[in-house]
RNA sequence: GGGCCGUUAGCUCAGGGGUAGAGCACCUGACUUUUAAUCAGGGUGUCGUGGGUUCGAAACCCACACGGCUCACCA
């Protein structure tokens, strides 16, 4: 990448004609009287001249000579300033040494154009910041996606929608954060080095502590932590936090991504259910003004009461198995071929059906739906379903096809605990499952001081995000995804 | 990791063996209410990288890099 090339050459040149002249190009503050947006709002309202000075990046020049009007965009919106010669004397040849992309400050009073558009007449100026490289062009933009993450900002400058997709994202954090406040949760931090990566079945980035000379592992879930501030006595806690998970990449998965955790003491997955739909619901009007949203082509209701199906009768139902009736491997395995279904090897049953259930049943759940009951053996950390105890009290949320959220009424009894890490522990030596669950002492020990019947959930931001925005790519609401670094020179 | 597709000016894109192109941006000039301003003039380039084929390669072949989609793994 040429980083000097005439453009940026002839910018260097304005710059130091800029100095000459005694002026610093790149001041230390400047005082904004009103944003953009409040003050056009403040003329329209009040329906008189007010004086203003405004600041932001210079997105457009059109100069007619003696006159120029310009566009200038801030956090809030666009506005355009109209300078003229004659009303700012020898002043206004210092406007040939301004470019796109530069930072400005101007102050004057507000009027609106024959045209019809309020715009600022300027009658002082100031660089603020000089811009040495050009911007995407105007009208298309920046559509090169390696560039678009690479260079998110340049994205955020030229794309009106980048720009909405995140504030829609900050927006639905915040209401998240709002929804659990006010129902009383405590928001916790708990450590993103962990000693043992559990709490999740998956893959964890390795790293290395040299003080402690200690290796440690990047968080792959919060759970395990969490349960024990309820243990502590938090009975409603949560956190939002960054998981990093050592696998695969792709629109639906990103290395690290965001999840909410909560934790709800005395709840079971029953009343987690209800919260989660509440939870979904009420961000969703919150941030989009309604529930109902356009995604894919489709349109997706979020209003609760969500469908509610077991995973037996979804997968009896898509596939004709009933998989309590094939409770073992070959038995699972022949089902599947005697109905001419097409489910790649897995290292284990549970493998096996969830295999059998993402290729056959997750992509036809459009609308928001409760799968629940899942196998004891795909969820170590869950509690057993008192009617069969085959199963757990589990559920997972899905929408769009994807899935958004995974619950369970929370396993606290430390013996049988104990008993689900070294089933786990077998498979790891068995089958080589690296993502086995490990036995972790410590949170054993947690767990023999006594929790409370608790109600745990986990939700996918990013994806919840997606389905917000109907974006189909998981790159799209993450502001800097994963990318393999580029080798320099 | 496999398959398919892509990579040409700052940006968006044409060009598919015979002198490197367009629009926007940029530079020069005109223009005191424009708004994708307009008008006149000016191409600013390691055609992703490295080899090969050829009299001649941006183009054809091979390898590599990066990206997208997809499959595998997963949430």
């Amino acid at each position: 990448m040429a980083r000097i090339d005439g453009i940026t050459e002839q910018r260097r040149e304005k710059l130091r004609k800029i100095r000459s002249l005694g002026i610093d190009p790149f001041p230390h503050r400047y005082h904004r009287s009103h944003t953009n947006k409040e003050a056009i709002a403040h003329f329209q309202r009040d329906d008189c001249a007010p004086q203003v000075s405004l600041a932001g990046r210079i997105m457009a020049f059109r100069t007619m000579g003696k006159a120029t009007f310009i566009d200038v965009r801030d956090s809030s919106g666009k506005i355009q300033a109209y300078f003229r010669s004659n009303l700012l004397g020898d002043k206004y040849e210092l406007l040939k040494e301004f470019d796109i992309g530069d930072i400005i400050g101007m102050s004057g009073e507000m009027f609106r154009t024959h045209s019809g558009e309020v715009t600022l007449k300027v009658n002082d100026f100031v660089i603020l910041s000089k811009s040495l490289q050009p911007l995407p062009e105007k009208w298309h933009g920046l559509t090169d996606v390696e560039k678009r993450y690479r260079q998110r900002y340049l994205d955020l400058i030229s794309s009106e929608e980048v720009n909405r997709i995140f504030t829609v994202r900050s927006r639905a954090i915040a209401a998240i954060r709002r929804f659990l406040n006010r129902r009383g949760f405590i928001e916790a931090e708990t450590p993103v080095l962990h000693p043992a990566a559990g709490g999740a079945l998956a893959r964890p980035f390795t790293t290395h502590h040299h003080a402690l000379d200690q290796n440690l592992y990047l968080r792959i879930a919060t759970e395990l932590y969490l349960k024990r501030l309820v243990i502590g006595g938090f009975d409603k806690v949560y956190e939002i936090g960054r998981i990093f998970r050592n696998e695969g990449i792709s629109t639906k998965h990103n290395p690290e991504f965001t999840m909410l955790e909560s934790y709800e003491a005395y709840a079971d997955y029953n009343n987690v259910m209800s919260m989660t739909e509440e939870l979904v619901s009420y961000v969703t009007k919150n941030v989009l003004r309604k529930t109902k949203v356009s995604y894919a082509g489709t349109t997706i209701d979020f209003t609760p009461p969500w469908h509610r199906v077991t995973l037996r009768d979804a997968v009896r139902e898509q596939c004709k198995i009933d998989f309590l009736e094939h409770a073992d491997y070959d038995s699972l395995r022949d089902a599947i071929q005697h109905y001419g279904l097409n489910v790649d090897e897995s290292p284990s049953w549970g493998k096996l059906l969830d295999k059998l259930f993402s290729t056959y049943v997750e992509p036809h759940l459009i609308q928001p739906t409760f799968i629940m009951d899942y196998p004891v053996e795909l969820s170590p950390l869950a509690k057993r379903n008192p009617d069969d105890e085959r199963l757990v009290e589990r559920f997972e949320a899905f929408a769009g096809g994807m899935e958004i959220a995974n619950a369970f009424t929370e396993l606290n009894d430390p013996i049988e605990q104990r008993e689900r890490f070294q089933e786990q522990e077998k498979l790891r030596a068995l089958l080589g499952d690296e993502e086995a669950e490990r036995v972790d002492e410590d949170f054993l020990l947690a767990l023999e001081y006594g929790m409370p019947p608790t109600g745990g959930l986990g939700v996918g931001i990013d994806r919840l995000v997606m389905l917000l925005t109907d974006q189909q790519s998981i790159r799209e609401v993450i502001l800097f995804p994963q990318l393999r670094t580029k080798q320099v020179g």
